[in-house]
DNA sequence: GTAGGATCTTCAATGGTTTGAATATTCTAA
DNA sequence: TTAGAATATTCAAACCATTGAAGATCCTAC
């Protein structure tokens, strides 16, 4: 079994690139965040979401088929939950990598203000 | 400011996803993996990679436009390295969430065989 | 200083993939 | 069987990746 495939990248790599893109888009990363504190029926979240019952399914799908999520079924509802926690985390560090980016434009500007009221 | 810009999820979800999308490709992967243990020239990435000059170059830019690389020139190469350190941090988070799923379907297979080899 | 070569980036066109919305279908409980 | 809930399918529109060509930038050598 050949450690990179027809494509081009190692398999390693193209199956990290899957999960993450699964996790790269904003109906997704709401999903996980309603999550994070225990699971939800597809109706609850569709509301909290915003979104048609269809279009809440299909991220959900496929956040299961990725096996990020799994659900079990009571009565008529669905219930829907994080399968591994550390998909959380690897949410709070997204978190964190982003306010460290964006604390450090914010000084870069406040210098930029700074020089602009100081020199000439 | 709105926290639910028109779109319809939080700013802070789209923030995310745009981070997580930008890490989701498998030459991104394989390019932050090459730069873990410290900066490289993009000729050097290219061949690394296999890749078309001008198609590393734009990979290597929307990694530098969502600040997860930055690079710096020395003569006529340009050295690129990976900005914030928790970046490797998430992606060795999602090869560990990856390996536990892998390894859940291995023994759910592995329970399957034994059953068939010993029932009836 | 300027011609040539090397490295990297940008641009525009193409082909492919993902998304969102609407509809149809399946499943479940009563 | 019927209503309600969830999922699957479909298709147009938006988005992304790749390619090749042209454009910068910098070094070396003459």
């Amino acid at each position: 079994m050949p450690d990179r495939p027809a494509g081009g990248q190692p398999r390693v790599s193209q199956a990290k690139a899957r999960l993450l893109r699964v996790l790269g888009h904003p109906v997704r990363v709401s999903i996980l965040e309603l999550l994070r504190d225990g699971e939800r029926t597809v109706g609850d979240l569709q509301q909290a979401l915003g979104l048609e019952a269809s279009s809440t399914s299909q991220h959900l799908s496929a956040l299961r088929s990725l096996d990020v999520l799994e659900s079990r079924r009571e009565g008529t509802n669905v219930y829907y939950r994080i399968k591994d926690p550390r998909t959380t985390d690897l949410l709070e560090t997204a978190r964190k990598i982003i306010t460290t980016s964006l604390e450090d434009s914010q000084s870069l500007l406040a210098q930029l203000n700074d020089r602009e009221a100081t020199e000439d």
